[in-house]
DNA sequence: CGTCAGATTTACGTTAACGTCATCTTTGGT
DNA sequence: ACCAAAGATGACGTTAACGTAAATCTGACG
């Protein structure tokens, strides 16, 4: 066994996206799966790629940011200037994502104060209604 | 001073949003503020609730998500019923945030992984290039 | 060989979140 | 009183990321 292809209908099950997404990944130039006759076949390559489009998603970058992060986890042997500047965008991106990381902190912490606020309030009133 | 209302304009440089985008959220119920004539004035809890506006927009929460979120800073005094719906709301937005945070932290590890093998990469062509 | 489910292609539709005019009003300043 | 700038109100346009429908194709099976 030294490859595993996937029809597109597996991949929408795995993944929990429709055939749509995956053409639509594919027209964007996101995935390349092979094609046996006129049909896509997804390799382990597609599959891990997938995985990191759907993360990039839920993160808030758009397709065309991710394309480009995508192009950082397939550096083979591209030249020196190229491999530069996928490492400068790759910098950038990083930066990014840990402001994101430490505001999302500090939302959360803020959104844990208002929630134990919320609750003490509701013990008052329990209490209260208790004591009727 | 009691309080210091702002003009759409103060809002628009303090913030970096378009007026537009102002008026869009007050059609969208995010946003109430008072009206002096035609004019909109800001109070400070407009600005308190713009600023969670645009963070809820940094992490991907739609308006409407955002304007359910809001509701929970302006828990005022309502009934326990409602207190209590607010709550649970906030906490499953809690949870998201927090699985967001730990699938962040993740993707800037695998990243850093990433941005180090083509540093060394890199370091390696340069080897080679002062070689020859 | 017929057909029937599953794929593909093509093309138009949809939603969110504003952008961009065009067209009034309002208003502070001279 | 008058003018230009700022603000308000429609109304239509735009982009991203698919959804949806229609027509065609293709391959395994009885």
């Amino acid at each position: 066994m030294t490859e595993t292809p996937y029809t597109i209908r597996q991949m929408c099950e795995e993944f929990e996206v429709t055939a749509r997404a995956l053409r639509f990944y594919e027209a964007k130039e996101l995935l390349f799966p092979e094609r046996q006759g006129t049909k896509r076949l997804y390799s382990k390559r597609d599959r891990a790629r997938l995985k990191l489009i759907l993360r990039g998603k839920r993160f808030g970058f758009s397709l065309e940011e991710i394309r480009q992060l995508l192009d950082l986890y397939t550096m083979g042997d591209q030249g020196a200037t190229q491999l530069t500047m996928t490492r400068t965008l790759a910098l950038k991106h990083l930066d990014e994502m840990k402001s994101q990381r430490d505001e999302l902190n500090q939302a959360i912490a803020e959104l844990e104060q208002e929630i134990e606020w919320g609750t003490k309030k509701l013990e008052r009133l329990g209490e209260r209604e208790t004591a009727a």
